[in-house]
DNA sequence: GTTTCAAATGAAAGCGCTGTCAATTGCACT
DNA sequence: AGTGCAATTGACAGCGCTTTCATTTGAAAC
């Protein structure tokens, strides 16, 4: 494979007979570029397999049509639809997305958030509200509009949307103490900050109701997988066999969970009811389908990469809401479903939902 | 949020007090610059927030640290991985990469293809082996190294590491019939050219083995889910109740078709058998444990990104081996293991492992 | 105090493209 | 034919950086 030079704009413009410029804007703005013209720059263009270089581009015209994206975590399938849903917006507009994967650490993502300002995004996404303070000032350096998602702050860099993880984990508990539940467990993956939110509010819940929580938490510094969902849950159960409940921080320790208990021959939900979070597209094929706190992520990921759109391609303005409160569904399934209660009776509502002003 | 300009690396120089290469030096090559200077130039760099520009660097040095990367999805806990391997490697090496989904559709491939050359990847990596026409001559045009990975093929552009799909879904069957099954059926997806192949290593075992396979294969032109499998495993048992084993093309669909026996009182393995494929991390924790065909995808991304660091950071050279076959293991397990035999008496072995000059 | 040479710094050019503005063209209309 | 104007096309500069090569500096050696 020799390493031939790639074509570039002026030796389309050569084979073609035109000025560079002229061979620019027959790419850029086709309707400036008379039809005759246009089509010998295309033969050219395609006989030469040209292939216009981004990097100059941009730098030149100041626009990149990049946008970064910073997620915590793939493995986990809550964000393959946060990112498709940024995608579907982006592809649109000829926005090319420049996702990072920083498996939930700060340190990795106010790297990542420095090399993405590199490449000069026209915007940024962000998974969480937790960045570091240097973070924070890169990001309000860059002058460019920047989301955070899938979690509130009362201190918003920018643009927010998300949903309250504690008020979320209170419901989940609030939720198991009304089905009579009293012992409820609680599995959780410490590193995650959201998590680590849904379990101060499970905490509270406990605390509210004047429940015990002693024993009943079985915490991992660990990305959550099902497999670790049987050990945490087998942990509890070791402990305390007594349980009747447990709330999961997230669905694959709540499969897992559930899988200890068929493993153990626990009745699921008879003896034992079982809640996970994210509400993942697996949780309704389990046998007893799993209940599980729903969030509205790929909602969240289209109103970020919405109002991004609108930013930097529309108005400039920042939207009206400058901050969304999505809230949270709990989907109520067979694996906390009293007996006597097949189908749930109302239609679920989404709790928590609000929006406000920046 | 008032959009002041960006630092420029002569704002930092004005700040030193130095020239502008001396800045340039400072940071790309430390040690060119006296150690007084540097500390100048440091502190005016943060003072200012200075971030370089990532677009003017490369296209002035003609390195853009860039590796493209495109995976046909992400919703499969098998990319997770396999791109989890291929990051860690270059991010050693400071090289980013720009990671494209392109949800199983070879149209969205060659797009993305196109526009990723755009940003000067000094490489490609890609799944499966089968390109368009267009894209083959894209990647072959830009001259860079260029690795197709997860299959295998006769005519790769460049170099190439996977297993034969059709050998391991054959592989599959021969396994399920030495168990003394006979009425083997088969879930699949079509639009994964992957899964087609082991559906066509389906069909060949059973052809060599005498068995039918009428109205024993379901298939799917959507993207796998768990929900999915129950259905089309569903859609099997009501047409023959007395299938008694089934490989599914993924691990998804294999737990769907868990549940959906479990729903049934199906016994597993007793009345029926179940093998996945890709051993995901659930496989080994449901109840009964899924069987899986695992692949070595952590190996392959590592490989392809390690090749292509030495070729376009090292020797410039292409390695020994242009093409490897890393073969798949059955990992045997609960779902489909005889009674009698609890634990595997032979250590697994993985199977038709090779590789070959280019 | 020179001379010598490596180390440190700077000046200039240019990467491939696009924005701006100037020049040209074509055509309708007198 | 001559004028005026819009539609096309082109020349030039410059985006922010790095490379190359020239210059300066400083320290060792005389």
């Amino acid at each position: 494979m020799t390493r031939k030079q790639r074509a570039t704009l002026s030796d389309v413009a050569s084979k073609a007979g035109v000025s560079p410029v002229t061979v620019s804007r027959a790419i850029r703005h086709p309707e400036m570029v008379s039809e005759k013209l246009r089509e010998r720059i295309n033969n050219a263009v395609r006989s030469l397999g040209y292939i216009p270089n981004h990097l100059a581009s941009a730098l030149a015209s100041h626009r990149t049509n990049i946008v970064g994206v910073i997620v915590p975590s793939l493995t986990n399938g809550v964000f393959d639809d946060y990112l498709a849903a940024i995608q579907d917006v982006f592809s649109l507009a000829n926005i090319q997305v420049l996702v990072t994967n920083v498996r939930y650490s700060a340190e990795k993502e106010e790297k990542a958030i420095n090399t993405l300002l590199g490449y000069h995004p026209e915007a940024m996404i962000l998974v969480g509200v937790d960045q570091t303070e240097n973070s924070r000032q890169m990001l309000t350096n860059a002058g460019i509009p920047v989301v955070q998602t899938l979690d509130l702050t009362d201190n918003p860099i920018d643009l927010n949307i998300g949903l309250s993880h504690d008020d979320a984990g209170f419901a989940a508990v609030e939720y198991l103490h009304r089905q009579g539940h009293e012992s409820i467990a609680h599995l959780t993956a410490r590193g995650d900050p959201r998590s680590q939110q849904r379990h101060a509010g499970y905490q509270r819940a406990m605390d509210a109701f004047g429940l015990s929580s002693k024993g009943l938490v079985a915490l991992t510094p660990r990305i959550s997988t099902v497999q670790l969902g049987r050990r945490l849950f087998a942990e509890v159960l070791d402990r305390k066999p007594k349980v009747d409940a447990v709330f999961c921080c997230n669905d694959d320790l709540a499969l897992g969970a559930l899988f200890e208990c068929q493993q153990r021959g626990i009745r699921v939900p008879e003896d034992l009811a079982i809640v996970g979070f994210n509400d993942l597209e697996f949780c309704a094929a389990s046998v007893p389908p799993l209940s599980s706190v729903g969030t509205e992520r790929i909602q969240m990921g289209k109103w970020a990469a919405q109002n991004v759109l609108e930013i930097i391609r529309g108005s400039g303005q920042r939207p009206e809401m400058r901050q969304v409160n999505t809230g949270f569904t709990i989907h109520e399934r067979g694996s906390s479903m009293p007996a006597h209660k097949s189908v749930p009776d109302t239609p679920e509502i989404p709790k928590n939902k609000t929006s406000a002003t920046g």
